[in-house]
DNA sequence: GTTATTGTATTAAGCAATTAATACAATAAC
DNA sequence: GTTATTGTATTAATTGCTTAATACAATAAC
């Protein structure tokens, strides 16, 4: 799982979703503790202060929380780590069936496409 | 079917979208003349080059087509109108199920998910 | 109590993309 | 053949993001 981006969307704004996602799937598990800023904008080469944009922003949402010099943690309560990662898919749900009406398909037919797909 | 734009991706590429739907739904119907670029640009609110920007999209994909001084009109071909709507479909379905994927939620679960929904 | 580590804040510079202002070009209409 | 209309091109101004450099603040480790 490395870090890639688009340069179509702001880079700190793609670490956020990327952080969050590693967060909610587990990769970095509840009460654990990230690396350290400077590692992570190293790992992402990124310049520091990018990854520290996205760092409050993670923290402003309640999804970290940081100990000043003994580093940054994910936060240790399991249960919104779940509710965030139901969010997120309801947001997702919501926009696709909103894109699609707009599109002139109804529900039910985009049920249909969806259980023609072969994926997982 | 008003003009609103997001603030979060450029205007133009938000315009082509927007005409873009409005021509595969067929709210400006196969070979019908649009309004000028000024005019458009009036209504949306936007710099006549932004809107001339789009409208240069479009024609790149072929969806419409200009002369000169006659205006500008919206591909004679049903067809590909139909088969673009269905590309664009598509593209929003692979998307979905890849972030949902991401996220954690194997296909079935997404349909299951879906049939929740209570929309048309 | 000193030091190293870590997070935080500030300011500015550089860059790329978008938008804006304006002028030009082609041609249908008369 | 003039004119008004429409599309097109060019250049400049604006904006926002990223990066950079640097300094400060807190505290765990020793």
């Amino acid at each position: 799982m490395s870090w890639t981006f688009s340069g179509e969307r702001p880079i700190y704004s793609q670490l956020v979703e990327q952080l969050q996602l590693r967060i909610v799937t587990g990769v970095y598990p509840p009460g654990s503790r990230m690396e350290t800023v400077r590692e992570l904008a190293n790992e992402a080469a990124v310049n520091p202060n990018t990854m520290q944009r996205a760092m409050s922003e993670l923290e402003r949402r309640g999804l970290v929380f940081s100990q000043r010099t003994a580093g940054r943690f994910v936060t240790d309560d399991p249960e919104s780590i779940a509710a965030l990662r139901a969010e997120l898919a309801q947001e997702k749900i919501d926009r696709f069936l909103g894109e699609m009406r707009k599109l002139g398909y109804e529900k039910r037919e985009v049920v249909a496409l969806l259980e023609r797909e072969e994926r997982t």
